[in-house]
DNA sequence: GAGCCTGTTCGGGC
DNA sequence: GGCCCGAACAGGCT
C-alpha cells in the first residue's frame, strides 16, 4: 500500500487515541520490524506515556508521546495501522499492539519490511533522524533547482529510478512515479540528465510531482478512495490496460528494477 | 507451484 | 569514493 498518501491515511488512523495514556504493549518480539528497536525497549518505554501528536513526512511516520518520547514508524511494503475500540482480538500479523483504556492501536505487517524506531529527545526538539529528513515535496525547500541538481548528479540513471530515491523525492513510490512521468509525458527510461537539461521537461516533472502529491493526499489521504479514471493509477496494475489519454494499450516492463507502466505514444524521450 | 509485489538495504563490481 | 545493479528480506495472492 504505502506511498505518501497511503502512509498519511494510516497515520491518521491512530488519531482517535490522541490524549490517551498507553497501558500496555504486546509484541511479536522476534519479527523483523524490531530489528532496529528491540520490543523489550518499547515495552519499557511506552506504558505510562500519553500519545500527543501524529504526523508524517513522505513515507515516514512520527508519533509524539509525553516526556519527549518519539515513535518512528515505516510501513515497508505491506504494513498497516489500525485502531479499534476494545475488545479486540489480536490478528496473526499484529506484531505491535498498544492498548489505552479506550483504544487498541495496531501495527500489522505480514512481510515485515516495516520498522519501528524509538528515540527520546531534548525538551522541545524533534528526534535527530526526523530533523535530518530532506524537504518534503510540498515544503518550500523542495525546489526546481534542487531537483535539477539531483537529476544531473544521477544523469545516467533512468528517470524512473531517480524519482524513487527518497533522499530527494520523499514519499514517491512506484505508482506515483509512473503517474508523474505519464502526466509530464516523459518516457521512464529517459536518462535523468536529459530531463534535467531540458527546461520544459524539468518544469513538467517538477509541476506534476507537486500536483500528483497534492491530489493523492486529498483523495487517497482523506478516505482511501481511488483517484478518478482519468488517472493512470487505475489502469497500470494489470497487463492489457488502456491509456486514458491516447486510448492505446499501455506497456509494462521493468525499468530501474521496478515494474513500470507507461503509454508509448504519449511519453517520449525527445524534447 | 511459480511468479509477482505500492520498499529499503547491503554487498560486489566497476 | 561514487554510482549502479542485483539479491535479500517474508508471506499472501493470482
Amino acid at each position: 500500500m504505502p506511498e505518501l498518501a497511503e502512509v498519511y491515511f494510516h497515520a491518521m488512523r491512530w488519531k482517535p487515541a490522541l490524549g490517551e495514556c498507553i497501558q500496555s504493549l504486546e509484541s511479536h518480539p522476534a519479527t523483523r520490524i524490531y530489528r532496529e528497536t528491540p520490543a523489550k525497549m518499547l515495552e519499557t518505554a511506552l506504558p505510562g506515556r500519553v500519545l500527543e501528536s501524529v504526523q508524517t513526512h513522505g513515507k515516514q511516520m512520527l508519533f509524539g508521546f509525553s516526556r519527549n518520547g518519539w515513535l518512528g514508524l515505516h510501513l515497508g511494503m505491506t504494513g498497516e495501522l489500525k485502531c479499534f475500540p476494545e475488545p479486540y482480538a489480536r490478528d496473526k500479523h499484529d506484531h505491535f499492539v498498544l492498548r489505552t483504556d479506550k483504544h487498541v492501536l495496531i501495527f500489522s505487517d505480514y512481510r515485515q519490511f516495516g520498522r519501528l524506531l524509538w528515540e527520546e529527545s531534548s525538551e522541545g526538539e524533534f528526534p535527530r533522524w526526523w530533523r535530518d529528513l530532506p524537504p518534503a515535496v510540498l515544503e518550500k525547500g523542495f525546489t526546481r533547482a534542487a531537483v535539477k541538481a539531483f537529476l544531473q548528479r544521477r544523469a545516467k540513471s533512468p528517470i524512473k529510478a531517480v524519482l524513487l530515491m527518497q533522499e530527494q523525492f520523499p514519499g514517491i513510490g512506484n505508482w506515483m512515479a509512473d503517474e508523474i512521468l505519464w502526466r509530464a509525458r516523459i518516457h521512464p527510461e529517459t536518462p535523468a540528465g536529459r530531463v534535467g537539461e531540458s527546461g520544459h521537461k524539468l518544469s513538467a516533472l517538477f509541476r506534476e510531482t507537486l500536483w500528483v502529491t497534492e491530489q493523492a493526499l486529498q483523495i487517497i489521504g482523506s478516505d482511501y478512495s481511488d483517484p478518478p479514471a482519468s488517472w493512470l493509477f487505475l489502469h497500470r496494475w494489470r497487463d492489457g490496460g488502456i491509456c486514458p489519454r491516447t486510448g492505446k494499450p499501455l506497456v509494462r516492463a521493468e525499468v530501474g528494477g521496478r515494474t513500470t507502466c507507461w503509454s508509448p505514444q504519449w511519453q517520449k524521450w525527445g524534447g
